[in-house]
DNA sequence: GTATCGTACAACCAAATGGTTGTAGATCTG
DNA sequence: CAGATCTACAACCATTTGGTTGTACGATAC
């Protein structure tokens, strides 16, 4: 993953609003102007969001008549997730260390 | 985890130099100075990096001498993990119940 | 004691972010 | 067709962000 990939991911995260979309458009369909409803926030504000989720592949769009169905899109939870791993195992590694010089002293 | 905790988490994992320092800090101790060496950027500007992953949890800085030693801090990495875990909860519930509709079908 | 080093912090700047309103194009409904 | 609905997008605004330089101060070295 590319650092301007893994930027987009965690600034996409990086906000409450966003978080909550991506939560219940993993259990349901929206519209954007059905999640707009939800917010105190303008349409263009949601529809804004919704953009940045896109981007960052934590949200796929799709045209439905005149609507545009929003839907939760595993790829980018994944790629966070692996992500945070790698950081997970350089701790792991650290420990390891640490208990191997513990061992030997 | 509050809403502004989450924030400054995935904010401050929102940057490339800040996901370095992350790294190199979890392997080894670094001054603050001797981090700013490593980027083609001001004292300054690593500074404030620092700074901003200090208040997300991911980092701790100890004055030792006329240095400020900055090391991992575990703690924030696992609050980020545990909350991307709770996404994927909701993935696997997600799936589930479409394998119960399948099953039901 | 006097440089020098490492740090903190303020002031400033350009660009990005998160919000707004307004306009316009598609699509559905009556 | 006319009107309502859903979306896209531009323009604008205030605040935050990521960077800079400059100043000040405690700790170290000579």
């Amino acid at each position: 993953m590319s650092d301007a990939d893994a930027d987009r991911l965690f600034q996409a995260f990086a906000d409450a609003t966003r978080r909550d979309i991506v939560r219940r458009v993993t259990v349901a369909e929206y519209s954007v102007s059905g999640l707009a409803a939800l917010y105190a926030m303008s349409f263009a504000a949601v529809q804004k969001h919704v953009a940045v989720l896109e981007r960052a592949s934590l949200v796929t769009k799709e045209k439905r008549g005149r609507e545009q169905i929003v839907r939760g899109n595993h790829e980018g939870l994944q790629k966070a997730r692996r992500l945070l791993d790698e950081y997970e195992a350089i701790w792991r590694q650290r420990v390891g260390r640490i208990a191997d010089i513990l061992a030997e002293g």
